[in-house]
DNA sequence: AATGAATGAGAGTTCATTCAT
DNA sequence: AATGAATGAACTCTCATTCAT
């Protein structure tokens, strides 16, 4: 499962062979298909493991206070360290237009996430630590808008990611640290 | 070359079939053929136009002041009238993490995009319609980050990404209109 | 039809394409088929014209005394000036083993060629030129034989030919010469 | 491979079609590619197949003596019994012209063939079997060319090959049987 | 739990031929 | 006499899946 993540995010679904996952695993096809009865069981396995990869390790911990700040590190950390969990999202956004299933992961995941972001929006709001002016729900709707576009090759791969997330906390009035 | 264009938007690169294609406008696959030598050059035809209608439907046109606030109007406009165009982007943004021809392509579109963005931006500031204090290469990045999202499905489709807009907006102080 | 030829020569049947044939002479594909309705009518033009110029080339003329000698020249230097000729002839030789038609051209070919040959040996050996204790069928027959298997490009290529067309002027008598 | 040999002595290389192969031993064409992956390999085993039948067939062996004399037995009914052995052998032989390796495999086999004639010759002539005044390099090459011939459906056919050998037999002086 | 072998369905591509002009 | 466009049939090759062991 781990090879056919690897695979996707390197060969997009488009390049996704069994063969050549089970190859890399040393596993006959039928062996491989023995424990994924089929290619679309196989996706669904990887589906679940890139979701879970994105969700624990984006959920915000540590002090209430730079939660944000952390967790707008932590995205940056991830897409950099992992590429591939990347490339894997920008897989699965784009299949969520054909496939209701996958819409439905999507949606959720998406939802979770800009509840979260929002919930440490009015936090730090609270506590002081952002401009109070600012309506929550929106800027939530914008820093997801600028997260997820990282998830993209064509921006992730360039500098200027930097430059917006940092224009981002700068308007946030995050960029003192 | 439409005909491609719109089942790569449908089924992605992935279910992208000849066959499919010629029977869309009720051609043989060999005439096809005969026009688009390989399955390659159909691709390339489609990249081309999705790249043209991009292009020019987004090049900012019109009074000076207002450009800005259009432009983003525009992209807004497009993407819902032609959620296809925004499919094909996905795809060829996804297709350039592995194709240097559509990396090198994908790249001088967006360097131009945001050049173009910069230079509004500065213009803006200079006629005293944007909050002098902003550093237009930074929050060039971040409008191009935000309006390169909407690209996804995920996010095009939920009400979301109205919002976001709506908040960048406010912040550059353009939200009058 | 020359081009057919040329093509034939250098692919081999196998590697026969009209397109190819009406490109190399300038000609649409349409265009060729107006003068050759068929591919087999074409490759009959290229049979008739490969004969020709073999049994053209190859008709002994000259003094009778050594007309042998000549043919025996005039077959090595057909062969090495126009190597074509050599690999139609052996595709066309392969070719009668499928093909009744071709069969009883080359027959036909090689009857008359075999006629030619003992022709001349009688004549020679009554004129004193040659060991009068061979029987001209057989030794015509071993000639032939010599003669053709240089068609095949194993052979022609290689210098063996000389040698085995040397040994066969010793054993008649000729290579005095 | 036996039916794929036989495929190319009935219809040339021209006219082979892995399907047919497959059919021919009721196998599934994906299965003929699962020990065959391509065409070519496919082809490189009939050749290796071709030329050992060739190789091991015409190895000389049995008593010193009337070796010469057996070999060109074993020619003849090699190519008699097996006549789709002679058509493929031509098929290669014209192949080698634009295969280089091709001609390699042809070239050697020959050189082999050669080496082989010469020492009969050489050996039959120091027992006094052989006229002596021969030149056994010269003469190992015609004999190599007539036989070589003997490949051809158009000489294979006819009993003139028969008559050529006879002579050849009688110039070397083995006729006595 | 594992595998070599087999397969149906289909993919892109090729090619001689034909059609309309 | 010539051509661009079109096509049917066929080709090699691929791939997820299944079968027998």
């Amino acid at each position: 499962m781990l090879a056919a993540f690897n695979e996707i995010a390197d060969r997009g679904f488009e390049g996704l062979r069994t063969r050549e996952v089970a190859a890399e695993v040393g596993l006959n096809i039928a062996t491989l298909h023995y424990y994924f009865p089929t290619k679309e069981a196989l996706i669904r396995g990887v589906v679940e493991h890139a979701m879970n990869r994105f969700r624990t390790t984006l959920a915000p911990h540590g002090s209430p206070d730079d939660q944000l700040r952390n967790h707008f590190r932590a995205v940056r950390k991830l897409l950099r360290d992992e590429p591939q969990l990347g490339a894997v999202m920008g897989e699965l956004a784009l299949r969520s237009a054909r496939d209701p299933a996958m819409a439905r992961i999507m949606r959720e995941t998406n939802d979770a996430w800009h509840r979260t972001l929002r919930g440490l929006l009015r936090r730090a709001a609270r506590e002081g630590h952002l401009k109070p002016e600012l309506d929550s729900d929106d800027v939530a709707s914008l820093v997801l808008a600028t997260l997820t576009s990282m998830t993209l090759p064509t921006l992730a791969a360039s500098p200027r990611i930097d430059q917006g997330l940092r224009q981002l906390e700068r308007w946030l009035g995050l960029s003192s640290n």
